[in-house]
DNA sequence: GTTAAAAAAGACCGATTGGTTTATTTTAGT
DNA sequence: ACTAAAATAAACCAATCGGTCTTTTTTAAC
């Protein structure tokens, strides 16, 4: 059998990984933990061995979550030499991304933000830690471009990166209303507009 | 007294507009009957001789907040004369937008619609109403703009709008999530910038 | 002021909530 | 195989959930 993981953290990770997809299509306060069990498979007293609250779920389940796309991005970037490339692939994971997205749900950084902001301070600040990662990879980016001679030297990487992550949230947000994916695409064509426009020498 | 509304219909005011901003805060699952009942000072039967059900007043306390928010914009275009002063009146109500919600927790459409897109087919389907209400007030002011002679004739109203409303509901996401208006104020002056170079002849 | 109707209070409902505790089972080292 | 420890099941908890029902209060037409 797999010894590289002990049973306990294995039952921990499948109710990571269970709940993740609960947690990021009915919410926070939507998602019981009946919810949990169901999906688990585990009864109450199997959970709580492993957790101590439904909030210290959720919050592992969006950590989870974030890590999953934050990878995904990660890879695909990290495949691509420029920083035209590297641009382009995370535009391109995003235009598959409510037709099979990495979690059902949609984004779990748009999803937990906008209920969490007012309501629930740890899981907001676990949001705020992966905007700012998204934010710092794509400036990093820009500013690895700048310094190939590859983007304008007078490019701002800062606000490009805010447009960027903005741009695709609210995209995102608005195809997953309307349940069709062309406002989505809409934008990031816009963004690879821009990127030629502003950014590309 | 205040003979133009009945008792009854007052009271149903009164419970839509008290609840409208915790459902805008806490989303709809995580307000109770309990918070409506101790916002609007009424017992739950009071409360449901008006109403069926929370969903109806969870739907009738959007519908309200959106209302908020669509009058007055409405107002500030009807107070512009061109295309162009229309469209940066929109933006310019959205700069105050965090620092003095018009009901608080921000951005009803965004809100809702985040919670709603997987769970609540009726609030969800409110949610499309008011975005596509939005959507076609910006897109008609663009082709009002063309019309004009004051925008390009080649502009493309609706793609203009999508990323006009995207771009908005995205900066709202994110600033909310930082609790700092400037990721906002980066997507509204980035909007400002594309209606010059985009649209202006 | 009387009265019928409308509105609201407040007790009540079963179901479900997140969480605890105890008993049982499974695991893994020897 | 034995055993101590770890993991899970299952019963249990008070509190709260959304919603109903009956009674009381308030309203408004006369």
């Amino acid at each position: 059998m797999d010894t590289s993981l002990s049973k306990a953290e294995r039952t921990r990770q499948l109710i990571i990984e269970r709940s993740a997809p609960l947690f990021n299509q009915k919410g926070y306060a939507g998602t019981s933990m009946q919810d949990i069990m169901a999906a688990s498979g585990l009864t109450k007293g199997g959970i709580y061995g492993h957790f101590e609250s439904k909030e210290e779920i959720a919050l592992a389940a969006f950590e989870h979550s974030a890590g999953i796309i934050t990878r995904m991005i990660g890879e695909r970037v990290a495949a691509k030499e420029t920083a035209s490339d590297k641009l382009k692939a995370i535009l391109q994971f995003y235009k598959t991304y409510l037709f099979s997205p990495p979690v059902q749900g949609g984004c779990p950084v748009l999803n937990t933000s906008v209920e969490a902001d007012d309501t629930n301070p740890l899981l907001r600040a676990s949001v705020v830690k992966v905007l700012n990662r998204l934010h710092k990879a794509v400036a990093n980016i820009v500013l690895q471009g700048i310094a190939n001679g590859e983007f304008r030297p007078e490019a701002d990487a800062h606000r490009f990166s805010v447009l960027f992550v903005s741009m695709i949230e609210g995209g995102i947000m608005v195809s997953k209303a309307y349940g069709d994916n062309k406002y989505l695409n809409t934008v990031i064509s816009q963004l690879e507009h821009m990127l030629q426009s502003e950014l590309q020498i």
